[in-house]
DNA sequence: ACCGGACTTCCACCCGGTGAAAGGACTGGT
DNA sequence: ACCAGTCCTTTCACCGGGTGGAAGTCCGGT
C-alpha cells in the first residue's frame, strides 16, 4: 500500500513467528498471511525458511506450528527457568503436603503467565498449564499478581471491562481494588470459584531481592476443600522461594 | 565478500538467534558478531529489533540472552509439550516410589535431549536439567536412545570416537554395541559412574504407537543405591508412559 | 588522565526482497 | 467422474530497505 511504509524485513519475518499462541498453535498459511497482513508469497517464503531450518514444522496437512529449535530456544531463557528451578522443591512440597496442584505464574501484560505447574493427585481441573495465560482478577495467582502492580494496571483493566466468568466472579471494579487491599495487607489472595466452578485456590506472593512480587504461587483445590486452611502452607512455601531468590 | 553471496536477511537473523545454546545462554554483541560472522553494525541491527519486539533481552552489562516471547514460543512446541505431559504423572510416581531423580529426554540428533526432570529428594548432582544435553554412549537414557536407533548412529558415533567421562565410560565400540544388545535384549539401560563419578542411572524406552522408542525416562541415583532394583519401577513407569501415548 | 576495547551511528551504494499474476494441487459437492 | 472453489506455489520486473567501512562515543582498567 503506497500511503503505508513497507516493514522492515526483520519485523515481517517476527510477525510470523508472532501469530502463534496458544490458541492458534498451528496454523495454514492463509491464516499466517491473513495475520500478519502480509502477501501469500511473502509468507510463504519466509515459511519455506523457518521451516527448513527447523524453527517451524510443517505438519503433514499443510499447517504449521512451532518447531524443535524455537523450543531449545525457549528452554533457555533464564528469567523463569532459575525461578521454576528455585520454587520447584517448594512447590513439590507443598504438593506433597497438600496432594492438590500447586502452580507459579507471574504477571505478563495484562495476564497471569503459568511458568510451571504440578497436578495433584486429586488433580482438580484446571485451565492452566506450562505457558497458559490465566485472568488477574479471577484466579489465586491474578489477584496477587494484580494486588502487586498497581492501581495503573487495575484502571485499565477496568475501563476494558471484567470478564465474568462464573457468578461468583468478581468484576466491579471497587469491589475487586478492596478484595486487592485485603491480599496486600494479608499477604495472600483467594479466588472461590470464581474462574472455573468446582475450583478454589488461595496464592501467595514471591518476592525478589528488593521486596517486589516477582511471581505467585497457588494451590489449586476443589471447592469441597476448606482452602483457607491451606493459606499458611502456600505462604510458607512462598516465603522459601522467596528467600531463595535473595540468596542468588 | 565479493566471492561469497550475501546471505538473505531471514537466514542472518536467525543465525544470530542459532548462536544461543546451553554453553553460551548469554553473549556480547562481539561474540554474537564473530559467531555469525556477520559485520557489528549488522548483528547490532538485528540485536535492536529482536530486543524492541522482547524475543531477546538486554542484561544490563550488555550481554543479550533469550527473552519472554522465545520462551513463550517455545512453550508452544507440541512435540515435547505432550509429552512432558503425558509422562509427568508417571514421573512423579516414580520420584515419589524411589525418593531420586527421573528424567525423560529425546534423541535429538547425536545426543540425549533432557526434556523434562525432577530432582529427587537426594538430589544426586546430575549435569542435566530441561533442555541439556547428554551424550548417548555414557547416560542411561542415552543407551536407551542409542539402542533403539540403529547401526548407522552407532557407528557414526564410532568414527568420531566416544569421549571418556570416567574410568568406567564404555568407549570401545564393540563392547558398547553389546552394551546395547543387551538393552535391546532387557529393555533398560544402567549407566554405573560412567557418565559422573558417584552417580548412576537405570533408563527403560518409552514407545509410540508403532513400538517405535520415543523417549526414554530415567530414575539418577547416588552409586551407594542399588540401582538394579530400581530397574523394575522404571520399566513400569515407561510402560505406562507407553500406553498413554498410544491411547491419544 | 589516558588508552584500548566494545559499542553506536552515519550514509552512499546496491542487491535481495517484493507481490500481482498465473499456474498447480487438492478437496468437497453434485 | 467432473467441476468449482480454495489454498498453495512459482515467476520475474521492479525497487526500497539492507548494507558495512569509517568515524565517533562510552566505559572500564591502569
Amino acid at each position: 500500500m503506497a500511503a503505508e511504509p513497507r516493514r522492515s524485513v526483520v519485523r515481517r519475518l517476527l510477525s510470523v513467528l508472532a501469530t502463534f499462541d496458544t490458541m492458534t498453535p498451528t496454523q495454514s498459511l492463509t491464516e499466517i498471511a491473513a495475520r500478519t497482513e502480509l502477501p501469500l508469497p511473502t509468507a510463504h517464503r519466509f515459511l519455506a525458511e523457518l521451516t527448513t531450518g527447523g524453527w517451524l514444522e510443517r505438519l503433514p496437512d499443510g499447517r504449521y506450528r512451532v518447531g524443535l529449535r524455537l523450543w531449545k530456544l525457549g528452554t533457555l531463557a533464564p528469567s523463569y527457568r532459575n525461578l521454576r528451578e528455585l520454587a520447584l522443591p517448594y512447590m513439590q512440597d507443598l504438593q506433597h503436603a497438600t496432594r492438590e496442584s500447586v502452580q507459579l505464574a507471574v504477571l505478563d501484560g495484562r495476564t497471569a503467565l503459568c511458568v510451571e505447574n504440578i497436578n495433584g493427585v486429586r488433580s482438580v481441573s484446571t485451565m492452566s498449564r506450562i505457558g497458559g495465560r490465566l485472568p488477574l482478577h479471577a484466579t489465586g495467582t491474578g489477584k496477587v499478581l494484580l494486588a502487586a502492580a498497581g492501581t495503573e494496571l487495575l484502571k485499565a483493566l477496568a475501563e476494558k471491562g471484567f470478564r465474568r466468568f462464573t457468578r461468583y466472579t468478581i468484576i466491579e471494579p471497587g469491589r475487586l481494588a478492596r478484595n486487592l487491599e485485603a491480599v496486600r495487607d494479608e499477604q495472600v489472595a483467594f479466588s472461590r470459584e470464581e474462574m472455573t466452578l468446582g475450583a478454589c485456590s488461595v496464592a501467595s506472593p514471591v518476592t525478589g531481592e528488593s521486596g517486589e512480587v516477582i511471581a505467585a504461587v497457588s494451590i489449586v483445590a476443589h471447592s469441597s476443600v476448606d482452602i483457607d486452611r491451606l493459606a499458611f502452607a502456600v505462604r510458607t512455601a512462598a516465603s522459601g522461594i522467596s528467600r531463595q531468590t535473595r540468596l542468588l
